[in-house]
RNA sequence: GGCAGGGUAGCUCAGCUGGUUAGAGCACGGCACUCAUAAUGCCGGGGUCGCGGGUUCGAGUCCCGCCCCUGCUACCA
């Protein structure tokens, strides 16, 4: 059976990774996490784009061998994600050999197939001596090289092989517009790339000469792939492509990306593949970015919050919830530590972990530990999130996801008032009391299999908790139609504990 | 400049095709309860709905103008 294929921009081996990173990674992995909730056998790939100029130089200025410098940065990044439980199955870097067989495969390919869609060009434009590369007209400051503004530019022309993009802007579109082979999601990025495609394309150049930092191109002397062109091949190279068994992966049925880079997979992305005649991804999902105190948290040189920081506060888990529920995984959001805290306090210490603890200690006080066999009373809310956030994740909404987990946690608080249970306990109500507490059992049950997704561990723990054996990874079945009657509880370390202060 | 999305309580946001006193969560104040992580539940204070016009019996919700924010308009990655 195919698996279900998702994939997260593979980050740039320039820099470490900080929590708009954090956050892409964490959404693919929740949402990779409740495919495999529901049974789905998945395969989620992240990994490093590692080529190109910058990483060249930045190599060299730490008086490194690019290669060197790379492994470097790839451990630090695949160990942050693992530290944030984020569960991927392949790790790719584009410098590892497979990879350069499946660009060069791809490249071959379209020579092959549409052997005018390759062509050589000259390139021309500003070359800067001192950043030894070519700069764009918005880049410049008054004319000249802002890092090098005593140098004069040179107007440069350099051989270059390029893309005939231009041949499929009518087919791209026509995809794009469809919404259903190939579809862009949330709609605002669908409409930004629309028009730039009503716009028109022009041809790209996907070869570089003098850099050496890069996959030969394949029929040329001494000119590597282009770094964005070699990047986007990642997706299939670590199908296995072009050797056997690769089509049983291949194509992605979700491409998780930053919404800065939407270009370059909503249109370039499928025109390579049209090209080489092979199947497109079925959906391209961008996400927004994460704002520190309002200001862009990408690109800045440490002025924010580290992952590391934002990790030690609360725990991975909180951050990821935080992330998920309170930043979104749609439009751009704040992280604060104010806010952060805010939130972890009353919607996972004084909710979910403190009602975790009341209805666990009430099991154990009044029925010895073991969860009454009763039929549990109906929750309505309860009772029909389920439904509602199978939809929100299926439809990549995991803040409204999330936003449904915290309604139940309310509505499971209110239900214990109202119900009284220490009441029924001092008045003998026996029958009454065990319909209440299976009640609970069983909203805490659906709630370790909700937030498996968000939290994991924390999930696994209230499962744990709950007397049920190993994890709730793919017990979605159990969140439908929860069964804890007869189960022995254990009431756990504080699941959320208040920050001392 | 063009295109797109926004500007609603201190903070984060809901408000569909215009209609009774503009809502939620957090924070804040009071009360209740005791199973619980001094947690929970109930009640309450708090808003010129960016600004100015207009349409209408009636506009946060439609139209016009203006101000402000964000993104896309780049072969940087």
């Amino acid at each position: 059976m195919k698996p279900w294929y998702i994939t997260t921009a593979i980050d740039y081996a320039n820099g470490d990774p900080h929590l708009g990173h954090a956050l892409e990674k964490i959404g693919a992995d929740a949402i990779a996490r409740w495919h495999r909730l529901q049974g789905t056998p998945v395969r989620f790939l992240m990994g490093m784009d590692e080529h190109g100029q910058k990483v060249f130089q930045s190599a060299q200025a730490a008086g490194m061998s690019p290669q060197a410098w790379v492994d470097g940065i790839s451990t630090h990044f695949e160990q942050t994600w693992l530290s944030l439980h984020c569960a991927h199955d392949d790790w790719m870097r584009t410098t590892e050999p497979r990879h350069a067989a499946g660009v060069q495969a791809l490249l071959e390919r379209i020579r092959e197939r549409h052997p005018e869609d390759l062509f050589v060009g000259e390139y021309e434009g500003l070359y800067c001596v001192g950043c030894e590369e070519f700069k764009q007209e918005g880049q410049l400051v008054d004319g000249r090289c802002p890092e090098h503004p005593s140098r004069e530019l040179v107007r440069t022309k350099e051989k270059n092989t390029f893309f005939r993009l231009s041949a499929y802007r009518d087919r791209v579109l026509a995809l794009v517009e469809a919404n259903d082979a190939f579809r862009v999601e949330p709609q605002i990025r669908r409409n930004e790339i629309l028009s730039t495609l009503r716009e028109g394309l022009q041809d790209i150049s996907i070869s570089r000469a003098r850099l050496p930092w890069g996959i030969p191109f394949p029929g040329t002397d001494d000119e590597t792939v282009y770094v964005w062109f070699d990047a986007l091949i990642n997706y299939l190279s670590a199908t296995g492509y072009p050797e056997a068994g690769w089509d049983a992966i291949w194509p992605a049925d979700l491409h998780v990306v930053g919404k800065g880079i939407t270009r370059f997979h909503c249109i370039i992305w499928p025109a390579m593949l049209l090209a080489a005649d092979l199947p497109l991804p079925k959906a391209i999902w961008a996400h927004g970015y994460v704002q520190w105190g309002g200001a862009k948290v990408s690109k800045s040189e440490g002025s924010s919050v580290t992952i590391a920081e934002g990790a030690e506060r609360h725990g991975a888990d909180a951050l990821r919830w935080f992330l998920l529920r309170e930043v979104g995984f749609e439009n751009d959001g704040d992280f604060t530590f104010e806010r952060f805290d805010a939130v972890y306090e009353s919607e996972l210490a004084n909710g979910l972990g403190n009602l975790a603890s009341r209805v666990l200690a009430m099991i154990e006080k009044y029925r010895g530990g073991m969860v009454p066999t009763a039929t549990p009373a109906a929750l309505p809310v309860a009772d029909a999130a389920v439904d509602a956030y199978a939809a929100a994740m299926d439809a990549n909404d995991l803040k409204g996801a999330a936003k449904l987990v915290v309604d139940v946690v309310t509505e499971a608080n209110g239900h214990i008032t109202v119900a009284a249970p220490w009441a029924l306990a001092k008045g003998g109500q026996e029958a009454e009391l065990d319909v209440v507490l299976v009640t609970l059992a069983t909203t805490l049950l659906r709630l370790s299999v909700m937030t498996f997704p968000f939290m994991p561990e924390k999930a696994t723990a209230l499962w744990n908790a709950l007397g049920q054996d190993g994890t709730p990874a793919a017990a979605w079945t159990n969140a439908k139609r929860p069964a804890v009657g007869g189960a022995s509880v254990r009431k756990p370390e504080n699941l959320f504990p208040r920050r001392e202060s």
